[in-house]
DNA sequence: CGGCCCATTGACTATGGTCAATATAAGTGG
DNA sequence: CCACTTATATTGACCATAGTCAATGGGCCG
């Protein structure tokens, strides 16, 4: 295999859908062979860079698509710098805005990503035609909307120590989701794909009470960090009891 | 007419859906003749007084539907008693989550509540079948995450003051769409629907930091203060400029 | 008139932010 | 592969914003 080729969007030749890592659990989970046909007729893939601008507020963006590999940020900033993050999407989760092309928020790339990408009109017509399609962006658009709740609480209520802890426990119940074959033990392994800078952006905080709440967390036994990317939970359990949730 | 009757839904009598007040904003809004008459055989009407509990979360809740008159808060609580609102329902926004008879946040009437209000069952079997009736909720939970995101700035990044500045023009923009009738002067006359203690819940603050910043606002003449609850903005531009948006 | 709920105000405190100085990791080019 | 540079992370000292606790004031209803 050429080694040279890091992606498949590199080939310029789509891949089947059916052979898609994110299938089963994307906006196209519910679509049958014939749809798919449809699909790969107007999809088509991108990839980012670290730190890469996908869309920008305020812009007329003319494309939704789907996360296939890699770390999205979606941002909204105030006229002073001030930066929140207002969603973090992981590969399978949808981008984009249908049913209006201004996007209210920035997307970036945080880790190298992959898009599978529709342009926004043929994929609107598509939705009207396959009610399948329709559903399962209902449905996960519901699933956000429950997730963004969960982080009103998490940013009106929670404590920099609770944030931090509730943090931690998704982003390891979501790699315990993806990679479900391990027996789900005690403990985990976890490689952060972001910088404290946007680990703060998420959270509400800034980059130093982060970074000290990690140093709590290390001395509490509670983690141990073998990079400031890597880090190991020895008990799930108690990372989660901290964040405050029943 | 009897003047003892208060509400549509003393009377037990689904009123049409061709003369219902929300009739063209709410999850029904693109439905015809032929589909509002399935709609009113599924529908059903429930008034809630101030401060009655409508669902709670961590129940099955087997319905769904629309808020004809009144305010509806959505909350989620942590063990220790903290709550937080993620939701502020007005009349016409949709009640429920299709799709997951759980619901995780409490649903509770802030004024008087009436709602229309469909099982959930038949009301998705429904939407199955009119794909305008699926279309226009998408649509209103796209709105919504919209909505939920501008708050998670709010929440995670906006001092006291801005957040009640913003919070109030939220609230007098929602009222000048109501009663679009008047000249959108630069001034405007808000009736609170709520206590301080909502509106705390709300910003992820205490009820005395809100007071005390209606109090700088009253000083500074932003705003007058008729009664706790009537507040009248004298220039809504400047008020805007505080909330801190660009 | 009295009681209750809600709102306001004051004094004090604590949590997390700011500013500044290192320390460590990750690239980059010789 | 190693110096050099840059980006990222950690730690400390100090401070400000909003929270806590407590007392007081004002409406509204029985």
């Amino acid at each position: 295999m050429d080694k040279t080729v890091t992606s498949l969007s590199e080939l310029n030749i789509p891949p089947k859908c059916h052979a898609c890592p994110i299938r089963h659990r994307a906006v196209c989970a519910y679509c049958e062979a014939e749809e798919f046909g449809l699909l790969e007729r107007i999809k088509f893939y991108r990839d980012f860079e670290p730190g890469q601008e996908i869309a920008g507020a305020g812009e007329a963006v003319d494309f939704v698509g789907s996360v296939v590999t890699g770390v999205v940020k979606l941002t909204k900033g105030m006229a002073d710098g001030r930066q929140q993050m207002v969603g973090l999407l992981f590969p399978s989760d949808f981008l984009g805005r249908p049913m209006n092309a201004r996007l209210d928020y920035d997307a970036a790339a945080v880790t190298k990503v992959a898009l599978c990408m529709f342009r926004r009109a043929p994929f609107e017509a598509l939705m009207r035609r396959v009610p399948r399609l329709q559903q399962r962006l209902l449905e996960m658009t519901l699933s956000e909307l429950d997730a963004a709740r969960e982080w009103l609480l998490l940013l009106g209520r929670k404590t920099a120590e609770e944030k931090l802890a509730s943090f931690l426990t998704i982003l390891v119940r979501r790699s315990q989701l993806r990679e479900s074959s391990e027996p789900d033990s005690g403990s985990a392994d976890l490689e952060l794909p972001m910088t404290r800078s946007d680990i703060a952006e998420c959270l509400g905080l800034t980059i130093e009470t982060v970074s000290r709440q990690f140093a709590r967390f290390k001395k509490s036994g509670l983690i141990e960090l073998r990079g400031p990317r890597n880090v190991h939970v020895p008990d799930v359990e108690s990372m989660s009891a901290l964040a405050g949730d029943y």
